[in-house]
DNA sequence: GCGTAGTGTTTCTGAAACCGAAGCACCAGC
DNA sequence: GCTGGTGCTTCGGTTTCAGAAACACTACGC
């Protein structure tokens, strides 16, 4: 199991230890980005959180869960399972970002299309 | 090599084809957030990116290209290489948001610490 | 007590993804 | 013809992920 990312230690696949890199490192493994998208407005038990995911692998999201405790961005409450943090919700409103990316990025694809759309 | 995700078919990992869920599929491979990030500012040849990759496997980085041609948010130039598209560049953009994350969250992991920075 | 149902978590084996170095084909300059 | 620069491909070994099964624990009804 790799090390987690964090700020100020060299990320996998760079030299650095930038920030950016290591956020880059972490949102860049699987499932990373879609799980924190899952927990966006409510904390998750373990395998509801699993059910969200359309039934990812059950090490691999404890693998990701423990990433991102050590990263600071979700949270084990008492009763409620995983949340996350205020960083963490900081994170996730970057991702809202990235939706509205998404809904336009669909727009483009579906109309013009010099390089087609379909396979 | 699987599919390339786009808007309207199912990404790995869900069983819907929203568009934010083909999105999270295609950022979370690997390298794709890294390859947009360094290309924000200008076109580069394969082999420069593969430099500023920290000289990532050169079969991944075929692999990510084309997958982000794919996805119209990269094209070739004919004498600058790989650049963004528009819509590249607005991924981009958002990306610019999660770098300004990263630093707010190298400082809180720098300061306070209930649950410890050091390994 | 005893079984049932619900957690979160662990373990295991095979498949898929990734790494990394080497080498290919091509072109420009000399 | 040689050198040095591209972009790109191939291939064997390593890492990561997938998927199902089972474990330990708790709470409940009986």
């Amino acid at each position: 199991m790799p090390p987690t990312p964090r700020p100020g230690r060299p990320a996998r696949g760079s030299a650095t230890g930038r920030p950016v890199m290591a956020a880059l490192d972490l949102f860049g493994r699987r499932w990373t980005l879609r799980i924190l998208w899952e927990l966006r407005d409510r904390p998750l038990g373990f395998r509801a959180l699993r059910e969200q995911c359309d039934g990812m692998s059950s090490s691999v999201l404890r693998q990701r869960l423990l990433e991102l405790i050590e990263a600071r961005l979700v949270e084990r409450g008492d009763d409620e399972g995983y949340g996350l943090t205020a960083l963490g919700r900081e994170a996730c409103g970057e991702l809202l970002g990235l939706h509205a990316w998404a809904e336009r990025w669909a727009a483009e694809l579906e109309g013009p299309g010099p390089a087609g759309r379909g396979a």
